[in-house]
Order: structure tokens, then sequence, then C-alpha cells
RNA sequence: GCGGAUGUAGCUCAGCUGGUUAGAGCGCUGGAUUGUGGCUCCGGAGGCCGUGGGUUCGAACCCCAUCAUUCGCCCCA
């Protein structure tokens, strides 16, 4: 029995060219959120149980959570999301902090569950939260941040949509308009949540055993499935388009509207699946035919800086899954051609090891990136050997080339390939590694 | 936790209703007079057919179990 070499379940190898592509992503990331003024914070991978417990759904703590016992006794948690890490943050520094805050960080997470297509078991996500701020323009920052970053990726407002709703609305129309209890309103939302995925006859059956007898004499449930259908909050019932959620969601979509955020609907079916959300949820969608799903969402979540018993702060956050996204870039067709660190390939020619050594320091010490093939196999091979490692250029050192100090580049690329003293090789050599930045 | 699909060479797969030494393409590797790839030609390595058990004269193929991968459900950062 040999040991085995797959990763563990669920989670990911990142070989170098993998590696390659999460550097790419995590740059368009970084480069949109501080483009917005946001600072990279991290914190620890692992922390107390107990934060988990205070909050969040119930099964992700209890199903979900890698957990464990350190030596200590201590019960122990990976941390399967970032946000309760940074409330904590937050609320540890609360009196000291320069508000508004924006911050954002790319943690490793874990869950527990069975990897299926889009959601694995260890994910990286980008989290992005703006603290201290009650207003609408908070939302509409967030949402535009987010906005920014697909954009960056080259993504384009026909291939994605992003759905809002308020919490504070849903929570009225369950209770005051519906007439619903915590309880059954809470069974609605989970209901309402998978109403994509399921016939609508059974939604319909469901939805209706939710209600007493006494609601459904008084037609609740035909209400509710009239509302269900509303795509647009001018046409909802008076009594809800005059409620004060209501009227500032339509305000955070005209605010979007006007800063060219043109993609957002409002959507009376998005619930999402975090209790801890307080106010407006959003949550953008790909519209790639064979990948209808939710890619990433957030929302306003108001409570849980004020769990660690310090004054509340009103914040406003996303998280955008490196998965979800890779799989959004590949089907849209929007991921570049990346190629190795390494600027420039030597294949040595004869026995010129060690007199080569001082030109191929003086490359370095200009700032290239330079591998040495260091065998001795023939120049075709090792020509091959850089292809493969998609580096773009060979420069070949031979005694010719020794003599005259001109070294022979050749573009593995398009085949070209003349000869070029050092320091003209290292302005060729960073031009082409400049162009690959302007992706 | 539940249901479906799939495990044959490094990769993608073929292998007819069970019948001798298990195949292809790509890849890898060596060569075509030791300073040049992606084309061509010739040679080579590489498989306990996921694992364990059963049926049979005989199993990659049939049955059971198990593990793994994958899609979906539950749930959803």
């Amino acid at each position: 029995m040999s040991l085995s070499t797959q990763p563990y379940k669920g989670a990911r190898d990142f070989y170098p060219e993998d590696k390659r592509l999460q550097k790419y992503m995590f740059r368009i990331m970084r480069e949109s959120v501080e483009q917005m003024g946001y600072e990279e914070y991290d914190a620890p991978i692992l922390e107390s149980l107990d934060l988990y417990l205070a909050k969040t759904g119930e099964e992700i703590v209890n199903e979900q959570t890698y957990a464990f016992e350190d030596r200590g006794g201590r019960r122990v948690a990976i941390r399967p999301e970032m946000t309760p890490t940074v409330s904590r943050m937050v609320a540890s520094k609360r009196q000291e902090l320069a508000y508004p805050l924006r911050w954002y960080s790319i943690p490793n997470l874990w869950r527990y569950e069975r990897p299926q297509r889009g959601r694995l078991r260890e994910h990286w996500q980008l989290n992005v939260d703006l603290f201290g701020l009650s207003g609408l323009r908070a939302e509409a920052e967030i949402i535009q941040v987010a906005d920014t970053i697909l954009k960056k990726f080259g993504a384009t407002h026909d291939m994605y949509e992003v759905k809002l709703n308020s919490r504070k609305l849903m929570d009225y129309i369950m209770g005051a308009y519906l007439g619903l209890n915590v309880t059954q309103a809470h069974t609605l939302a989970k209901l309402i949540d998978r109403m994509r995925k399921m016939p609508p006859e059974e939604f319909e059956a469901e939805a209706e055993s939710i209600f007493s007898h006494g609601q459904r004499e008084e037609g609740m449930h035909i209400k509710l499935k009239g509302l269900l259908k509303i795509k647009n909050i001018g046409h909802l019932p008076e009594a809800l388009r005059n409620h004060a959620a209501a009227k500032e969601l339509q305000g955070l979509l005209d605010t979007l509207y006007d800063n060219g955020i043109t993609n957002a609907v409002f959507d009376i079916t998005l619930m999402r699946g975090f209790d801890y959300y307080t106010d407006v949820i959003f949550e953008v969608f790909d519209k790639h035919p064979e990948n209808n799903r939710s890619m990433f969402g957030g929302g306003r979540y108001d409570g849980l800086v004020g769990l660690f018993g310090v004054e509340p702060v009103p914040t406003v956050g996303f998280g955008m899954g490196d998965v979800t996204l890779q799989n959004f870039l590949e089907g849209h067709d929007l991921l570049p051609t990346l190629r190795s660190e390494t600027d420039v390939y030597v294949i040595l020619i004869g026995d010129v090891y060690g007199k080569a050594q001082r030109v191929i320091r003086e490359l370095r010490a200009m700032g290239l990136n330079v591998a040495v093939d260091l065998t001795d196999r023939k120049p075709d091979k090792q020509i091959k050997t850089a292809t493969k490692k998609d580096i773009h250029y060979a420069l070949f050192i031979g005694e010719k080339e020794l003599e005259e100090e001109l070294y022979t580049l050749r573009n593995l690329h398009s085949g070209v390939e003349e000869k070029h003293s050092a320091s003209r090789i290292v302005s060729i050599a960073k031009d082409y590694r400049g162009e690959d930045d302007d992706l």
C-alpha cells in the first residue's frame, strides 16, 4: 500500500501554473480595492470555537466547521469565514480606530462538507468591509467595489447581475403584512431561498402549508404568491412601497444606476443564508447560461461588533470566493494566458559555465529573473524545457557570445532571435514584462 | 447526512455478449554527424485494469463490499 498523492479531500494543490493564476486573481482584487481606499489586514487561521457559536447560522458551526481541542483543552476552530474575525478585531480596538474603516483581506477558509462544483472544503475569499457608516452611501460604495473588481477582470454588465433585497423590508412583509410569527417567517425565508431549485407547484404547496388555517382563510398565501412575482419596487402594494426600507432600497438602486451600475435589480426572493444580516443584502449572479448561479454576495450586518460587549459599529461588506470567481472567469473566457515569473532561461553552449557567471550575475543585478539550465543537454532539449515552463525568452551564451559581449536572445513565442548587450536584454525583457501588467 | 455517475499508462479514453502475452492518441525519453524547440521519421520506458472478496475451467468485463473522484440534494462563507 503506497501513500496517496492526492491532496486532502476538497482541498487543492497549487502547482506553479495554478499559483500563477491565483496570484493574478489576487493581484486584480488587491489593485481594485486599494484603488477605492481599502487597506489589507490579516488574522490567524485558528479561532476560538466560541467565536462562531455566538453568531452565524447554526449549521455552519455544528456540521461545517473544522473544530478540535488543543493540547491545553481549548476548543479551537479553523475559520470557516472571516466576518466574525474582522468583527472581533474591530471590537477589540473599537475606540481607537479611524472611522470609517475600509478593510480587506484574502483569507484561506475551511468548511467541512461534501465538495461540489464551485464549493470545496478549502477556499480563499476576498473580504471587503466598510465599518462605521449607517447610511446608504456605504451600501452604494461596497457594491461599487464589487463591480469595480469584476470590471477590472474584464467582465461586462451583460455577464452578471447584482440582485438586491432588504431584510428589514422582508421582516415587515413577513410580520406586519402577512401576519406570520417568527418561526413561520424563518421557515418561509428558507423556503424562498431554494425556490428556484424546485418545481413551482411543490413550492406553492410547501409555502401554503406554512400558513395557519386562519391565515389561509384571510388569503395570506395568495398575497404571498402575488408578491413573489414582483420584479420592481414600484410594483409593490402601496403599503409596502411606502415603507422606509423599500424607499431606501429604491434610493440605493437609483444611486447605483447613476454611478454606472446599470445591472442591479430588486429581487424579492433574495434571502442569503446568514442570520446576521440586518438590512440591505445583495448577491452577484453569473448570467452565463451554463453557470447561472450565485457568485458571491454580502450585505449590512450592524450587530456583530456589538456582540463583543462594545458599542455596535454599523457595517457593510461582502465576500468573494476564489473558486466561484474562477468558474466565472473561465466561463466568460476572461483569463489571460499567464507566463512564468522567470524572464530569461539561460542555455549554455559548450563548456562556459564558469565564464558565463559574470554576465548572469549582471542580468540579475539589473532586475531580471534569470534561470540557468545547468544540465549539459543539447540546446534543443533545453529550449523545450524553457517553453514548457512558459518562459518567454531563451538566452544562448557560448564562446562567441562571451567574446563579443553580445548574447543571443530568442523569443520563444515568435522564434525571433537577435544579439544584444546585457543592458539591452534587460530592457527588452522588462518591456515584455510590463506589457503583461497592463492586462 | 442522502441520491446518481465514474474508477484501465502521466493525461484523454477504447477494450464487442467473460476466452491466451491489455490497446490508441497525446505526453515522457533516446536518436536522425555534439550552437537551437514547437513539423517529420525511427527506437524506448511506462498498467497487480482503484482495493478486498465472491461466481467461473477462465474476470478489466458478472456479483458483493470498500475507498476515491464527480454531479446533484440538504446547506450555503
